[in-house]
DNA sequence: CCGTCACGATCAGTTTATCTTATCGACATG
DNA sequence: CATGTCGATAAGATAAACTGATCGTGACGG
């Protein structure tokens, strides 16, 4: 009979790929592990471990039930997160992820606020790329993520938290007096930066300088905000910044314009497993991030 | 620690109501299911079961539970099965469910044949309408569901089979000689027998006559095509017969007439959840279905 | 009003599962 | 060739789970 307590012990073997840590992992000894994994084995009558000199590999089989085994675990652990469901929002230890072109404008003013009012919450921040945290959300590792949405994951649930608008930013003093808004089509023959691959603000402001032709956009996407606004103080371009980061971003050195209506946005909102019970948790906090962004 | 078991013995209560049952359905005496309730109460820190005098019922956090367990061990089921994924197809146990308006039509000629080419396959069948067949492939209760696709179900995966065409019966002799096919749109004036609510073909048929008026539908739907094809035979209506159909269903008191181009069809197929592993068993089904059916 | 029944809870004792510690054997590496 | 690493195995201890007997409560019938 297969159990939990099996299926526990080969998502270990497959993230440690090896019986020691994997058996720590799981706050036993290795051959009691060891003697799981057989157990599982057998019972499953498949090889799911290759023990090979030196290093073990998960077998293609082994692969695969890991794979429904975390699925498993995870719904498992929602199933006990259940029954809390209706405790106070906001206690407790809580996972979430946050994009990097969010994190640093909105932290500095929420965590203080949330610490106020919420100091039970046990707050655990992750910093990444959207995708990961996609991957990371699903998997079971996060328990509320905060992104641009939408996310195309229907077993997720989402929360609207609010817009942002796109705002240009570029070298003081560079533009024409008088022209107050910008139209994006107008933005074809301008030097646009751009942050690299990955990040999803990079695809939200080609998407809204559709009319851009591959040739005009930098190559050597930077990897923060911080970076590109440096570049574009200094005259190498210009850039779409968030307006949350207007205030931490913006020097004296550069002057940000708005677009011509409408102007484009982009909606940040939490996302949670659909199976998980963090609909309480997530309108707390984006009620709170409302707040803190008036 | 939440187990398995615990989860197997509450969905047991949840299907029986009843602790003794359950414990037998589980085979287990019942205080030992009592004791696991018990621990799965304390663990979740919830109840789950209301123990009122003369039977017991979940409560509402219960309920909830028993779902997502019955979830989650259909899951651990399938991956159970996994292991055997690359057996020979159609061996073992198959618990097939059929619609109404294909089963009668396509088992006889094709159960001698399965038979005969898989002898070791124990066939297991279930005749009944498309929303308790999709109900049951979900639970686990099936593994495989050969109906009118599309379902609309992402958690499934699905198979064509076969196309069968829509053909229109009457009563001997009460066409006008001559009028070889029949437009769809012709039919407003005719009295369409149907079967009952619930069954697909029902609605299939009428979304091929889109143009009557409701009020030209029989109310009383029938619960066989048999029946309605003697309703037929009797001159009280017309009806759309699916082809596969014809060679039973068709007496010398009717006369069949195809569709004027393009000639109405539903697609048969089959469908499985995509966690289980039916894949072989189901191409291995349909390309069975396609050679009794030519 | 009392005996009886149905049903879930509880208890005691046994069986089964799982764990730990100690050790083995195979295979590297210096 | 000594040493270290790693997973398997063995023996005994501990914890989990089960059975069979019994209890307590409420329903029902005479």
């Amino acid at each position: 009979m297969v159990t939990l307590r099996q299926l526990r012990y080969l998502t270990a073997i497959s993230e440690t790929r090896h019986f020691g840590r994997a058996a720590k992992l799981c706050h036993v000894t290795q051959p009691a592990l060891s003697m799981q994994i057989q157990d599982l084995e057998h019972s499953l009558d498949v090889q799911l471990v290759e023990r090979r000199r030196g290093s073990v590999a998960l077998t293609a089989a082994g692969a695969e039930i890991a794979d429904r085994a975390s699925t498993i675990l995870t719904a498992v652990a929602d199933l006990e997160n259940y029954a809390s469901r209706d405790r106070p929002a906001l206690v407790g230890p809580l996972r979430l992820g946050i994009i990097p072109s969010i994190a640093p404008y909105l932290l500095p003013r929420a965590l203080p606020e949330l610490h106020r009012l919420h100091p039970d919450l046990d707050l655990r921040i992750r910093e990444t790329q959207t995708s990961a945290l996609v991957d990371e959300l699903a998997h079971g590792d996060l328990d509320l993520i905060l992104a641009a949405l939408p996310l195309g994951r229907p077993d997720f649930e989402t929360l609207d938290a609010f817009q942002d608008r796109f705002l240009v930013a570029r070298q003081a003093g560079s533009g024409r007096p008088g022209d107050e808004r910008i139209d994006p089509a107008s933005m074809a023959s301008e030097h646009l930066l751009l942050l690299e691959e990955g990040h999803c603000l990079r695809d939200q402001a080609l998407s809204v300088c559709s009319s851009l032709s591959p040739g005009t956009i930098n190559a050597f996407g930077a990897s923060s905000l911080s970076t590109v606004m440096h570049l574009v103080a200094n005259g190498y371009g210009i850039t779409l910044l968030p307006e949350m980061a207007a205030d931490i971003e913006v020097t004296d050195r550069v002057e940000l314009v708005r677009f011509t209506e409408p102007e484009p946005v982009r909606t940040i909102g939490l996302a949670w497993r659909r199976s998980s019970t963090r609909r309480a948790d997530a309108q707390a906090l984006a009620h709170l991030l409302r707040e803190v962004r008036a």
